[in-house]
DNA sequence: GTTCAAAATTGACCGCGGTCAATAACAAAT
DNA sequence: ATTTGTTATTGACCGCGGTCAATTTTGAAC
């Protein structure tokens, strides 16, 4: 006896998505808490486990939702066309990726499938990530030695090593798109 | 009136680190609990943060001081001559990082100096690794159209990503060095 | 309406990391 | 020996993520 899913289910992880936003938007995403967060949506503890894994899940789900969001902004711009327009097009993925240490941490524990063949949100935005970057490698003027996949996902490394970075101890004055520059120049543009 | 050290303290902290060795070597990194190691330390769980800021410190320490070890074995080899030696030269560090995935999140976490001027044990480490890199590359047949430090960094963000991709769902059969070699190829030499 | 089995919700409870005021052990001065 | 200031240790306690047996709600069948 399969029984479809009833709107109730549907309201109270609205509800639970709502009230999660609510409190990363007063306290940022590190500061959440599950209590907190079921306090606000009016519903029991053992509720919110029933609609998430765990914590990680509503974060990946909520991180993976404004990725998205940032990738959308990132596809409706033209396409780059030297590494100097490549490192502006990812600034807002940029951005968010360093709002918080702790976004940073969930995102490279999730960037690939969490667990095997369960992809998760946050694993689903890198693959897209790296579609867009192929996308954009494919005709430019870059190295062709190398597949455009390969590229792409060299990239993607140095994008991420130079958000590490950024976390280190003392991050200079410098944009990080600026930091990323030099690194896409040597990997893409290599001396011919 | 500072007092130094006393004896009882090294003997404590010596417990501690034995203690947690021990669970360690019967179930892994993960399934160490603190209060198992004071447990068998035969101390209260308040000693043991007093000796270590939290958990995460000693694991910190641990698993530093197993890199270094790991770094020891890596310069007593002789210099490797092209990325395939290399690539077999960094094997111990490879095996090392990903032996549990919880490891890896340790050292990707502490990667960075923890905290401004507080440079973990970890953190020092991958400036040892840093160093041992640069001195491969100095003399070696690379492209010279990007400083060696550079070169170096650049083989560490590969590094990275290859034992990162390792944790991804399926890891098929192919050895870890051997996927890190092309990347190596891409970045050290490029078509001349 | 009544019935009934599946689905959703509840909240007391647990595990585990981390805190802190109180206490004990230490070493130097008298 | 006694006092005194410092350092090390203790363990009851807390916060927070996560569990699960019990309970309520739901909607289809009659």
């Amino acid at each position: 006896m399969k029984q479809p899913v009833q709107q109730r289910t549907l309201k109270t992880r609205a509800r639970l998505l709502a009230a999660a936003e609510q409190v990363i938007a007063a306290q940022g995403f590190e500061a959440l808490r599950v209590d907190q967060v079921v306090a606000n949506a009016g519903v029991a503890k053992g509720t919110f486990f029933a609609h998430f894994t765990d914590k990680d899940a509503l974060m990946a789900q909520l991180i993976g939702s404004r990725i998205n969001t940032a990738l959308d902004t990132i596809e409706e711009q033209p396409t780059p066309n030297d590494v100097d327009e490549i490192v502006q097009a990812l600034a807002p993925l940029m951005a968010l990726m360093t709002c918080e240490r702790y976004v940073f941490d969930v995102i490279l524990r999730h960037s690939g499938a969490a667990l095997a063949e369960e992809i998760g949100p946050i694993a689903e935005t890198f693959g897209r990530f790296q579609t867009v970057l192929e996308g954009w490698l494919k005709d430019a003027p870059v190295r062709r030695d190398v597949p455009v996949a390969m590229l792409a996902e060299g990239v993607g490394a140095f994008f991420i090593q130079v958000i590490a970075l950024h976390f280190c101890a003392l991050h200079s004055d410098v944009d990080m798109p600026a930091r990323l520059a030099p690194w896409l120049r040597a990997w893409l543009l290599p001396p011919a």
